[in-house]
RNA sequence: GUGGGUGUAGCUCAGUUGGCAGAGCGCUAGGUUGUGGUCCUGGAUGUCGAGGGUUCAAGCCCCUUCACUCACCCCA
């Protein structure tokens, strides 16, 4: 075998597959813009201490699933998992609360985590993440899963459904997990080995079991929703109240539990059916203590991450599909003087924003024919040997099999003329 | 990390009880000395994933290993 080869659960996208990623990212990045969002770049590496800090320190994540190395000097750093450690770590960094606490930011970027890859889940993979900082208020939660579903909707994706639940806060979170793992003990008899491991590293999971033995044995489980504070309770009733009224349809899900362990109240989640065991497309929530958390001041904030690969296969299997650039002009140049005179046109004409090639390896006027054709010219000029000495170059329509004779003194313009006739 | 499936031409895949490595598509050259798509004819392309074993003989059987893939776990 040849050792060569992309590392596993990485890949390649080629060409003939980037349409629908750029399409997503133009569609992403004007519906982002225009609802207030600005861009922020940041890095891949951060040190470990970021990530371990926020995402916790007994998540899976960070116990098995990060590219964590030393660097020269020793330092132990990571390749991000995930944006919004980053995203937290900067707006803290800078400061940015003291001028304004109200930021809202985008970004688009890779995520390594080290898991066994399956369909829709790589090694490196892509996120668009939307992060709002520093409004505790309902409103901006409704407000980003409105902004998840128009996107979706805008990308005429219908097959989604946004699931929403909430996970309290400190004052309700308590109570909740102390009746939840009183049950969990009374029960410990009927659980799956996984959930009897759950219960000891994140009860909540529990919830969310598959397994149809523990479904039936934590049909009666508390839920987060029973144990809601008042503020908390109400704060979801706002948002589900607010995104009735926009007529997002949405499913509340008390089964929904996100593994980050800086969630608070809202959590939500954009699942499909057409992608097997990996439903989620994208999912966020509040996270109102993370920040200071990671040494900023009580700031809350609230963001999403949207699973671009995730969402560009959904697309696929949706087939659809982004039109295929075809090439306006090939140039069929027989001959050493045609060749060096062609290879000026086409410059030229590419300068002039048409998409236009010419072939070097000498074949067959037949051979070429071909070659426009697999390439899909619209048009084909013809010089040879016989035209140059003639003065008169073919023009030929590939649709219509129409030819007309051009001048060879400065065919540029009588085809950039051509063109813009017919556009 | 655990379990299932699959590795044969650039792609999709046949390959019988172990007996000369195949098809379709694609590529390429012709079919009127210079006109594409359809059609016809010819041509090129293989470490049968890799390593070992059994055998007169292995793509096929056995062992090991790697990769891909699906699922569990977890998550986007």
């Amino acid at each position: 075998m040849n050792n060569m080869q992309i590392i596993r659960g990485f890949r390649d996208i080629l060409p003939e597959n980037i349409k629908l990623w750029q399409k997503v990212e133009k569609e992403a990045k004007e519906l982002f813009e225009d609802f207030g969002f600005d861009e922020i770049r940041l890095p891949v590496l951060e040190k470990t201490e970021v990530f371990a800090r926020s995402i916790g320190e007994a998540t899976d994540i960070v116990e098995k699933e990060m590219y964590t190395f030393p660097d020269r000097k020793g330092d132990k750093l990571t390749l991000r998992p995930e944006a919004t450690a980053s995203m937290v770590r900067a707006y803290v960094q800078h400061k940015m609360y003291a001028s304004d606490p109200v930021r809202k930011f985008y970004t688009i970027g890779p995520m390594f985590r080290r898991e066994r890859p399956q369909k829709g889940r790589y090694r490196q993979f892509y996120q668009i993440d939307a992060e709002i900082f520093g409004v505790e208020s309902a409103y901006v939660d409704a407000n980003l899963i409105f902004l998840l579903n128009e996107l979706f909707s805008r990308l005429g994706l219908s097959d989604l459904k946004a699931h929403i639940n909430s996970l309290g806060c400190p004052d309700c979170r308590p109570d909740f997990q102390k009746a939840l793992l009183n049950l969990l003990e009374s029960k410990k008899e009927e659980l799956c080995p996984d959930c009897i491991r759950r219960k000891e590293s994140n009860p909540l999971r529990t919830l969310d079991c598959k397994v149809p033995q523990c479904k039936e044995a934590l049909k009666e489980a508390p839920t987060t929703l029973d144990f809601l504070c008042k503020e908390c309770h109400g704060h979801f009733e706002t948002v589900k109240r607010v995104l009735k009224q926009q007529n997002v349809e949405f499913i509340e899900d008390k089964t929904l539990v996100r593994g980050l362990d800086y969630y608070t109240r809202t959590a939500f989640e954009i699942q499909t059916t057409s992608l097997g065991a990996q439903s989620a497309v994208a999912g966020g929530g509040r996270y109102d203590l993370l920040v200071k958390e990671m040494g900023g001041p009580d700031i809350p904030a609230i963001g999403f991450a949207i699973g671009f690969d995730r969402l560009v296969e959904v697309m696929e299997a949706l087939e659809k599909s982004a039109d295929k650039q075809l090439l306006d002009l090939f140039i069929i140049a027989l001959g050493d003087a045609a060749t060096e005179k062609g290879y000026y046109w086409s410059t030229d004409l590419n300068l002039k924003g048409i998409r236009c090639e010419i072939d070097y390896r000498g074949k067959s006027l037949k051979a070429l024919m071909k070659r426009a054709d697999k390439l899909g010219a619209k048009y084909v000029l013809i010089a040879g040997e016989k035209e140059i000495k003639e003065n008169a170059l073919i023009l030929r329509n590939m649709n219509t099999r129409e030819q007309i004779s051009i001048s060879a003194d400065n065919p540029v313009a009588d085809i950039v003329g051509a063109f813009k006739k017919n556009n």
